[in-house]
RNA sequence: GGCCCCGUCGUCUAACGGUUAGGACACCAGCCUCUCACGCUGGGUACAUGGGUUCGAAUCCCGUCGGGGUCACCA
C-alpha cells in the first residue's frame, strides 16, 4: 500500500487552537507512524478575516509543539502552492466543468434576497435551504454569481469513518451549497476536495464539527469522478462549561498561552493526545511513544473535558524528568517576564535542579525561586514563628560554621547542619527552618543544604546576619 | 426545530459477550521527611434509562431521556 498522506488544513484567522493542535497532533501521528506525508495547507479563503499574522501564529504554534510539516509553507513541496488563495485557477477549472457538466450551475440571487427567504423561514418555525432556484435557469445575466452544486436528486451519501464507524445521510437532508464565488474563490467544501485531491491525500483527519460536511464532500469526488479519501472524525474538545472549545469563550483554547503559562511543549502534547485516544494505563507518554502506538482504532467517539489539573499534573511529570539544561531557556525566559535580572549558567541550572520537581509550571518556577534573584519578601507569620529569641542561637551558630566552610556547596554545607543540630541536641527541623526563614523570608523552599549553596556564601551570610541582627 | 454524532467514577479513560468493572487527575487518610514537593500505601465515587437477543450484556438490537455538533457567499 502507498505511504498515507494526510493534512492540517487550518484557516488562518486566529492563533492555533487547542483543538486544531490536536487534529494537527493525530495526523502527523498516523503520518509519521505509518511512514507517510504531513502536509500543511493555509486556507486562506475568507479574505475578511484570514491575516498573515494568523499564518505566522499558526506556523509558531506547530513549530513550539515539534509537529513538523513535510509539505507547505516555507518548505515547499511538490504540490504547491499551499495557500489557498494562490490556488484559484484550479478551482474556477473544476467549478466550470462542473457548470458544464450540468453537476453545477450559477446562481444569481443575492445574499440579500437569501437573507430575506430565511428569515421568513424561520418566522415561520421553519429550517431555510435553499430552493434551487436559479437550477434551471439558462440566461447568464452580466451580474455577480455564485456557483452552487446541483445535488442528485435522490438518493443516500453513506462512508466508513475510520473512528466513527458507518455514517449515513439522505440527499434530502442535504441543499444545493455554495461552492464557490464570482470570482472562484472558493468555500470550505469545494475547495477542500479539489486540494486534498490535487494534493493526493488519503486521509483526512478532522474533528467531529466537520462530519455533515463530509456529505456534500463525498458528491463532489463522485462527480469529480475521483476516489474519495479515508476518513476520519475526531471527537471534540469542550470547555469547562461542556461547550465546544473556542477562542471567544474559552482562553484556554489559545496554544501559546499555555506557553505563557509555564506548560512544557510535551505535556500540552501529551495531555492532549489522551482527549479522545489511549492506549491501555498509560498515561505519561513521549513523542517517541505516541509514534509508535497512536492508531484511529484507539481514537474515542465521545466529546472529552478540558481538565486543567490533569495538564497541570502532567507539566509537573514533564518538568521532573528533563534535564535542567533543557530547563534553562524556558526557566530563564519566565524570570525575564517577571522581571527578575537571571543570567544563564551553571547557577541557573542549579537552581531549575532545585526547584523542578516542587513546580507544576516553568511560572511556578520562576515564582517559587524570586528569593534567589532579589532581596527576600519577609512573611509576618513565618517571621514570628521562627526567628525569635529561641532560635537566635541557632542562626548565630549555623552562621559561624557556615563562615568557616572552605567549600561552599551542598555537600560541604549539608554535615555543618548536622553538626549544630547535634551539638545543641535538636532536630534538624528545629535548625533548619528558622534558617530557612532567615534565607527566604518563608517556610517553603529546596532542602536546606540546597538553598544555602544556590545562595551562595556571600548572600547566605548577609541575610543571616540580617536575620540575626533583626531579632 | 430538521439532520448527524455520542452516552462507564466529578473529569480523562480501560474493557472489544463471561473481570470483585481496571488505571489516571482531583479529593480524603496514612507513610516518608529539615519545609514544600516528589514518592509509596490505602479509601470513597461510574456502566443514563426501559425493553429485547443470549446460558450469560457495560459490551449486540430497539425505544426513551440526556449531551454535543451542524444547518452561511466562515472554515
Amino acid at each position: 500500500m502507498a505511504p498515507p498522506r494526510l493534512r492540517f488544513a487550518p484557516s488562518p484567522t486566529g492563533y492555533l487552537h487547542i483543538g486544531g493542535a490536536r487534529t494537527a497532533l493525530f495526523n502527523w501521528l498516523y503520518a509519521r507512524r505509518f511512514g507517510g506525508r504531513f502536509v500543511l495547507r493555509m486556507e486562506d479563503t475568507d479574505r475578511e478575516r484570514s491575516t498573515p499574522e494568523s499564518v505566522r501564529a499558526i506556523l509558531d504554534g506547530l513549530r513550539w509543539l515539534g509537529l513538523d510539516w513535510d509539505e507547505g509553507p516555507e518548505v515547499g513541496g511538490p504540490h504547491g502552492p499551499y495557500f489557498q488563495s494562490e490556488r484559484t485557477a484550479l478551482y474556477r477549472e473544476f467549478a466550470e466543468q462542473l457548470i458544464r457538466e450540468r453537476k453545477a450551475y450559477r446562481c444569481y440571487c443575492t445574499k440579500d434576497e437569501l437573507d430575506e427567504r430565511r428569515r421568513i423561514f424561520e418566522k415561520l418555525g421553519r429550517p431555510y435551504k435553499y430552493e434551487g432556484i436559479c437550477r434551471d435557469r439558462t440566461d447568464e445575466p452580466d451580474r455577480p454569481f455564485v456557483v452552487r452544486l446541483r445535488l442528485p436528486d435522490q438518493g443516500a451519501v453513506r462512508f466508513d469513518d475510520l473512528v466513527c464507524g458507518a455514517i449515513r445521510k439522505e440527499i434530502s437532508d442535504l441543499y444545493d451549497e455554495v461552492l464557490c464565488r464570482s470570482d472562484y474563490v472558493p468555500l470550505y467544501d469545494f475547495g477542500c476536495v479539489i486540494d486534498d485531491h490535487a494534493m493526493g491525500i488519503t486521509l483526512v483527519g478532522r474533528g467531529q464539527e466537520h462530519i455533515n460536511s463530509s456529505f456534500p464532500q463525498l458528491v463532489l469526488y463522485d462527480y469529480l469522478g475521483w476516489a474519495p479519501p479515508a476518513f476520519a472524525h475526531f471527537p471534540l474538545i469542550l470547555g469547562p462549561d461542556r461547550e465546544k472549545l473556542s477562542k471567544r469563550l474559552h482562553p484556554e483554547a489559545d496554544v501559546m498561552l499555555h506557553r505563557r503559562n509555564g506548560i512544557l511543549p510535551e505535556a500540552l502534547l501529551n495531555f492532549v493526545v489522551r482527549l479522545g485516544w489511549s492506549h491501555g494505563n498509560d498515561e505519561v507518554i513521549s513523542r517517541a511513544q505516541m509514534i509508535e502506538w497512536f492508531d484511529f482504532d484507539h481514537v474515542g467517539t465521545t466529546s472529552g473535558v478540558w481538565n486543567p489539573e490533569k495538564l497541570l499534573w502532567l507539566n509537573q511529570q514533564w518538568l521532573k524528568q528533563k534535564s535542567p539544561a533543557e530547563l534553562e531557556a524556558p526557566f530563564l525566559e519566565q524570570l525575564r517576564e517577571k522581571g527578575f535580572s537571571a543570567e544563564p549558567g551553571e547557577r541557573l541550572r542549579g537552581i531549575a535542579r532545585a526547584q523542578q520537581e516542587r513546580s507544576h509550571t516553568l511560572a511556578e518556577m520562576a515564582d517559587l525561586s524570586s528569593y534567589f534573584f532579589a532581596e527576600p519578601e519577609p512573611d509576618p507569620k513565618a517571621r514570628a514563628k521562627f526567628l525569635t529569641a529561641e532560635t537566635r542561637p541557632i542562626l548565630q551558630r549555623i552562621r559561624d560554621e557556615l563562615a568557616k566552610l572552605g567549600s561552599f556547596d551542598a555537600a560541604a554545607v549539608e554535615p555543618a547542619f548536622k553538626a549544630v543540630a547535634e551539638a545543641l541536641a535538636l532536630g534538624m527541623g528545629k535548625v533548619a527552618q528558622p534558617v530557612r526563614v532567615a534565607l527566604t523570608g518563608g517556610t517553603v523552599s529546596p532542602p536546606i543544604q540546597d538553598l544555602v549553596a544556590l545562595l551562595g556564601r556571600e548572600t547566605a551570610l548577609a541575610r543571616l546576619d540580617r536575620a540575626i541582627g533583626s531579632i
